[in-house]
RNA sequence: GGGUGGUUAGCUCAGAUGGUUAGAGCGCCACGUUGACAUCGUGGAGGUCAUAGGUUCGAGUCCUAUACCGCCCACCA
C-alpha cells in the first residue's frame, strides 16, 4: 500500500540506480535514426554542486527525456572540468593552510598533487548529478584530463600552428604578479576603488597619475588632437626633468584623451598600460619594462648606467627591488621634496582590474601563444548570423554578434601547472637565453638564464627540478607531444581552459574517427548558462567548423543566472548562497528542478523560486495521492480494470469523451511548447491540468460514478479511463519530475507491458 | 562610455504573431477534516499593466520620448 505522502528520500537512490542499472541512458547507434545528442557542460571536476548546475541538469535532463520516449537514440554526455586556474587557486588554498607553497615544489610533483586532489573530491559532484536524476550516460563520460581528450587538443593545436593560426607575440597581459599568471581579458574583473590621484610636474605640464612609479618608463605624452590647449606642442620631443634627471618624451595626439580628465594630458606606459601600449605600437614607441614578474621594481636598466650622478643613483638604489605600492610611497615622497607634486586628489573613485583571487592585476608585457581568430571567428559570426546555428532566448543572438565583432586574437598561454601543457619543446642549447626556474637536487630553488645555468648543474637535475619556463618570443620551438630529442625542454605552460573545454565536442565525442563521432556529431542543442556565450559557445563553434566544416551544435539555449532569495547575486562575502543539497533534502530532486524550470519562463536571470519548489513539491504530492486514489478504488472492486483503448473501450460517459479530448490537446500543447523551448510553460500547462481538471474535476467526478455504478463492469470501465488519464499524465511529467511519475509507475504498473515510464511518449489519438 | 534587459496583484514573476471580464505560485480573508491528498478542499478580496505621447476599429503586447532599476562589456590616465 502506498503512503499517504511522497517520500522522494525513500525512492530516489533506488530508482536512479533501476535506471542506470538498466542501461536506459545509453543509446543505441541506429543507422538511419536521427539522434538527439546534448553534451553536458563540464562542471568544475573538484567543486560542488551550484544551483545554476542544477538549473542545467534539470533543462537538459527535459530535453534528453522527452526526446529519448519520443523513440529518438538520446545521448546526453556528462564530463568535468579540470577548471585550471580555480582548481589551482583552491589547490594553493589548501596547500597554505598546511603552511606550504607551489614554490617547494618541481612542476611534476606539482601537478601529481593536484592530480590526486582532483581525484579526491571528483566523485562530489558526480554523486550530485546522480542525486538530480541525470539520464546522462555514464558509460561515454570524459574528463578533460583524460588521456584521448589531451590527445585531440594537443592536435588541434598543432594543426593550428601548421595552418599559421599560431604566433608568439610580446603582448600585454593581464598578469598577477601574486598569481603568477596571466588571466584572459574576459577573466578579469573590475572593481571600484579609491585611490590618490597624483598631479606631477611634467616640465612645461602637470599630469594625473594614481600610477607615479611607472614614470621612470614613459615614453610619450598624449593629448587630444582637437585640445586648443596642447596643440602646439604635438610634434615636438621635450626633455621632461624627473626624480632620476631628464627623459626625453614626444607629444603625441591621441583621440581617446579625454579632456576633461584631469589636466588633459597622458603620460604614456607601454609596458604597463593596455591603451599605452597600443599607442606604442602605432606610434613605434620602445616598450620599456619597470616591473618585474613578482611586482617589483626593476632599475637594473638605469642602474647599469655610467652617466648618472650619484644622487641620482642612490635614488634609484632606493626603489629597486621594491614592491609597487612601497615604491610609489617612496616616489611621493620623493616627488614632494622636489616640489614635483602638485596636489593630490585623496577621493578619486576608479575601477581597478582584479585577478580571481581578488589580487591587483599588473599589465605586463609577457611571451605569449596566440590565436590568430580573424578567419575562425568570421566562419563562426555567419554560423549564427546564417542560422545555422539557431540561439534561443532569440534576443540572446546579439549579444553573441556583438561580441564576435570585437574579438581579438586570443592568448591561449597560461603559466598554471594544472592543465594541458602546451606541447612545444626548446632546444636547449640552441635557445641560451630562456630564463628558467627549478628546484635543485637539494630542493634549494634556482633560477636564471639556461646558457648559464647549465654550467653548473646537469641537464637531468634541470629537467626533474623544472618548476618554469619562459622563453622569449624568437626562440625556436617544436612542437611534438613526446619529447623530440635529448636536450629539449617542454615549455611550463598550459592551454587556457577555454582552449580545450573549446573543444568539448570533439573530444567528447572522439573525433575525428570514432563510431560516435559519425554518428552523433553534430549535437543538436547546447545548453549553458548565457554569461559563457563568449568564452565558450563561440569558442565551440570556431573550432568545431575548423575542424569538421560543421558547427558542433544546431541550437543553443541559454538559461539565466540563479540569483538569491534577496534578489542580489550569490555571493560567499554576502552569505546568501543556496546550496541545492538543502533544497534536494527537503523537498526531493523533482520539485527542486521542476520549481527551478518554471522559474524562469524566458530565460533571464531570476531569483530563486523558493515558492515555487515548495509549490512543485505539493503538486508531486498530488500526483501520488491520485494514484493512490486509483489504487485504493481498484482493490475494492478486487478485478482486473481492462486496459483503455479507443477500437475496445466501449460505454464512455461524455465525461471521458472530454478528457480524452482534454488530454490529446495536452499532449500537443507541451509538445509545441517543449519545440519552442518554452520549458515553464510546459510545465504550467501540465500543472494545471492535472490539478484543476483531473484531480479537482474529473477524480470527483469519478467518485460519484463509482458510488452510483450499478453493475462491476460499469466501475472497471470507469477506472480504465481514470488509468488511460493518470498515466498519460504520468508520461508527459516524467521530464520533468522523473522521480514521482516512476515511483508511481512501478505502483500501477504491475500488469501492464511496459516496465519503466521512461520508454514512451504519449500518443495523440486521431 | 558602448551594449543589453526590466518596470504587470502585498511578494516573486507569466503574458507566443496586438482581439472576449489581465494570469500563476506564495501570502491574505471566510468556511470546511472520521475514507486520494491539510504538502488538502470550496469560495473570495486584491491590478488606471512606470510616465507622456503616437499608430490602430482595438495595445500590457507595436512606435517615439522620459524616469528610475539591473546586468554584460570597456584602456579613462
Amino acid at each position: 500500500m502506498m503512503d499517504k505522502i511522497f517520500k522522494p528520500a525513500e525512492v530516489e537512490e533506488k530508482i536512479y540506480r533501476m535506471w542506470e542499472e538498466g542501461g536506459y541512458f545509453t543509446p543505441k547507434i541506429e543507422e538511419g535514426k536521427k539522434p538527439f545528442t546534448v553534451l553536458l557542460p563540464p562542471p568544475n571536476a573538484s567543486g560542488k554542486m551550484h544551483t545554476g548546475n542544477v538549473l542545467m541538469i534539470a533543462i537538459e535532463d527535459l530535453l534528453i527525456r522527452w526526446h529519448r520516449m519520443r523513440g529518438e537514440p538520446a545521448l546526453w554526455l556528462p564530463g568535468t572540468d579540470h577548471a585550471g586556474t580555480e582548481t589551482q587557486i583552491t589547490f594553493e588554498r589548501e596547500l597554505k593552510k598546511e603552511g606550504k607553497s607551489r614554490f617547494q615544489f618541481d612542476r611534476a610533483s606539482l601537478y601529481q598533487l593536484i592530480w590526486d586532489f582532483v581525484q579526491k573530491n571528483k566523485g562530489l559532484i558526480e554523486g550530485q548529478i546522480k542525486q538530480m536524476g541525470a539520464s546522462v550516460d555514464w558509460s561515454r563520460y570524459k574528463f578533460t584530463l583524460d588521456p584521448d581528450a589531451v590527445a585531440v587538443v594537443r592536435s588541434t593545436f598543432s594543426k593550428l600552428a601548421a595552418s599559421n593560426l599560431v604566433y608568439r607575440d610580446d603582448y600585454i597581459v593581464n598578469y598577477c604578479p601574486s598569481c603568477g599568471t596571466t588571466y584572459a581579458d574576459i577573466e578579469v574583473e573590475h572593481k571600484a576603488r579609491r585611490d590618490p590621484l597624483y598631479f606631477m610636474k611634467y616640465g612645461p605640464f602637470t599630469i594625473a597619475t594614481v600610477r607615479p612609479e611607472t614614470k621612470f618608463r614613459d615614453t610619450a605624452l598624449a593629448v587630444n588632437p582637437k585640445d586648443a590647449r596642447y596643440k602646439k606642442y604635438i610634434g615636438q620631443t621635450l626633455e621632461i626633468p624627473g626624480l632620476l634627471g631628464s627623459v626625453s618624451m614626444t607629444v603625441i595626439p591621441d583621440p581617446k584623451v579625454d579632456p576633461k580628465f584631469g589636466t588633459g594630458i597622458m603620460k604614456v606606459t607601454p609596458a604597463h598600460d593596455p591603451h599605452d601600449f597600443e599607442l606604442g605600437k602605432k606610434f613605434n614607441l620602445p616598450v620599456t619594462p619597470v616591473i618585474d614578474l613578482s611586482g617589483r621594481m626593476d632599475l637594473s636598466w638605469y642602474l647599469s648606467r655610467k652617466d648618472v650622478s650619484e644622487k641620482y643613483r642612490e635614488r634609484a638604489q632606493k626603489y629597486h627591488g621594491k614592491k609597487v605600492i612601497e615604491a610609489r610611497r617612496l616616489m611621493v615622497e620623493d616627488l614632494k621634496g622636489e616640489w614635483l607634486l602638485v596636489k593630490t586628489d585623496e577621493n578619486y573613485e576608479h575601477l581597478v582590474p582584479v585577478c580571481k583571487a581578488g589580487h591587483d592585476i599588473e599589465p605586463t608585457i609577457l611571451p605569449n601563444w596566440f590565436i590568430k581568430v580573424e578567419t575562425l571567428k568570421k566562419s563562426a559570426a555567419k554560423a549564427v548570423d546564417s542560422d545555422k546555428v539557431k540561439i534561443y532566448p532569440k534576443w540572446r543572438k546579439i549579444t553573441y554578434t556583438r561580441w564576435m565583432e570585437v574579438m581579438h586574437d586570443w592568448a591561449i598561454s597560461r603559466q598554471n601547472v594544472w592543465g594541458i601543457r602546451i606541447p612545444a619543446w626548446y632546444d636547449v642549447s640552441k635557445n641560451p637565453q630562456i630564463e628558467i626556474s627549478f628546484l635543485s637536487q637539494e630542493k634549494v630553488p634556482v633560477s636564471g638564464r639556461v646558457g648559464e645555468i647549465m654550467k653548473n648543474y646537469s641537464f637531468a637535475e634541470i629537467e626533474s627540478g623544472l618548476q618554469t619556463l619562459t622563453a622569449p618570443k624568437d626562440c625556436c620551438y617544436v612542437i611534438s607531444d613526446n619529447k623530440p630529442g635529448e636536450k629539449f625542454l617542454q615549455t611550463t605552460e598550459t592551454f587556457d581552459t577555454w582552449f580545450s573545454s573549446g573543444q568539448w565536442p570533439l573530444t567528447t565525442l572522439g573525433y575525428p574517427n570514432s563510431a560516435d563521432f559519425k554518428y552523433f556529431y553534430p549535437t543538436s542543442v547546447l545548453e549553458t548558462g548565457w554569461e559563457i556565450l563568449p568564452k565558450w559557445v563561440s569558442r565551440m563553434i570556431m573550432f568545431g567548423l575548423y575542424l569538421t566544416g560543421k558547427p558542433p551544435f544546431e541550437y543553443v539555449y541559454l538559461h539565466g543566472i540563479v540569483r538569491a532569495l534577496d534578489g542580489r547575486k550569490m555571493s560567499k562575502s554576502l552569505g546568501n548562497v543556496i546550496e541545492p543539497d538543502d533544497y534536494l533534502k527537503e523537498f526531493g530532486a523533482d520539485a527542486l528542478r521542476m520549481g527551478l524550470i518554471s522559474g524562469t519562463a524566458n530565460g533571464r536571470d531570476f531569483n530563486f523560486p523558493r515558492d515555487k519548489v515548495i509549490a512543485f513539491r505539493n503538486f508531486g504530492n498530488k500526483v501520488w495521492n491520485i494514484a493512490r486514489f486509483f489504487l485504493s478504488e481498484c482493490e475494492k472492486l478486487g478485478k482486473d480494470i481492462p486496459f483503455y483503448s479507443k477500437e475496445t473501450t466501449k460505454s464512455l460517459t461524455t465525461e471521458d469523451r472530454k478528457i480524452i479530448k482534454s488530454l490529446n490537446l495536452l499532449v500537443r500543447k507541451v509538445d509545441r511548447s517543449l519545440e519552442n523551448f518554452k520549458f515553464a510553460r510546459a510545465g504550467e500547462e501540465i500543472y494545471q491540468f492535472v490539478w484543476h481538471e483531473v484531480a479537482d474535476k474529473y477524480i470527483e467526478n469519478c467518485k460519484s460514478r463509482l458510488e452510483q455504478s450499478q453493475t462491476d463492469e460499469e466501475k472497471a470501465v470507469c477506472l480504465s479511463l481514470l488509468r488511460h488519464t493518470i498515466l498519460t499524465c504520468l508520461k508527459l511529467l516524467h521530464p520533468f519530475m522523473p522521480f514521482v511519475t516512476e515511483a508511481i509507475w512501478q505502483q500501477m504498473s504491475r500488469k501492464h507491458n511496459e516496465p519503466l515510464i521512461i520508454s514512451k511518449w504519449p500518443e495523440v489519438e486521431k
